[in-house]
DNA sequence: CCCGACCTATCTATCGATCGATAGACATCT
DNA sequence: AGATGTCTATCGATCGATAGATAGGTCGGG
């Protein structure tokens, strides 16, 4: 095993700088500061800067999908997704990759675009199955719209228990 | 009073700017080229970005206030606020401003990550003290959050109506 | 009424830093 | 030899910010 390392701990660096000040936040001399390599070797596995990012984006996907088990209810599918952001948020301290991206996504690259939106229909997919056993008056959109916004005001107003407060109200009102 | 409008038109300019992009999103020379000067020039009106973001946000945040006229009740509050993020989606087809500088906001000035914070503190206030008359199950800050989140829902995957769809599930759960 | 001292708002020109990206040398390992 | 991965060196563009010139307006004193 030589060193498939170093293409991960771009990655790694690449997301958490992207999840604290966006596509347009961060550089490539950031990166390759954070990993201990010149810029010219970042390209070298990611030639531009949307490759990078939409790489980010599909692993950010792939790991997020990667922590939910089947729901067994609509309400256990809420909060296997909370999961998700309370980590985000207590864990990593970090905004959610594509909430950010998301934000800005008029003025990112198509690809990267195209990976936020990929995040987000796989979230709604996997409420919206849940939701088929049983009707609930507040639909899967809301669950992720509540989310994503609860994460921002969270950090914003430096107030963790803001994000518990909306997963109660929507467990509530789903469950 | 001859000409105080070129500081209006670079505050347009900026916030355009800035909900499109976020705060690294845009530079001195994107507004001066809108406005129709130089970038230089615009330093004389704002010092540093810190003071323009800055202003654009405290501009930002009186106009939503303006916008909210005295509620009669929970549902009513909400309809309010909601009107604002439907106007930003439709009308503007913009972000909320303070929705992307709060997801970047650990890597903006501390002056701009303020003046973001009191725009949310604002329109939870506004929605807070009209829960007084009817505890809700649903708090203010999930009705923030949820509308926060749907602005960013549907400009990412193309669809208006999933701030429609959350608007409705939030009017059920609150009325 | 005119003159000069200020004031306002823009300009040109430029600064040092940083941006994403490229070319080509070099070392290491297969 | 060839592939892999990093380096040095650099490109042209752009970043936020500053200095200093300039044009036009205002206002007070002679």
């Amino acid at each position: 095993m030589p060193e498939p390392a170093m293409r991960d701990r771009i990655l790694e660096s690449a997301e958490r700088r992207a999840r604290s000040g966006g596509y347009h936040g961060f550089s490539f001399r950031d990166v390759a500061q954070d990993v201990g390599i010149k810029s010219a070797s970042v390209h070298y596995h990611f030639p531009t800067k949307a490759d990078l990012v939409e790489a980010v984006a599909h692993r950010y996907t792939e790991r997020a999908q990667a922590k939910l088990a089947t729901p067994r209810t609509a309400a256990d599918a809420v909060s296997q997704v909370a999961a998700l952001f309370r980590a985000a948020l207590v864990e990593d301290d970090q905004m959610c990759l594509c909430g950010l991206l998301g934000a800005e996504s008029g003025t990112v690259p198509d690809g990267v675009a195209a990976g936020t939106a990929a995040y987000f229909r796989m979230l709604l997919d996997y409420l919206a199955d849940a939701w088929s056993d049983k009707p609930s008056a507040t639909r899967p959109e809301t669950v992720l719209s509540a989310l994503e916004g609860a994460l921002i005001l969270a950090r914003c107003l430096g107030d963790t228990m803001i994000l518990d407060a909306v997963v109660e109200d929507l467990c509530r009102t789903v469950g």
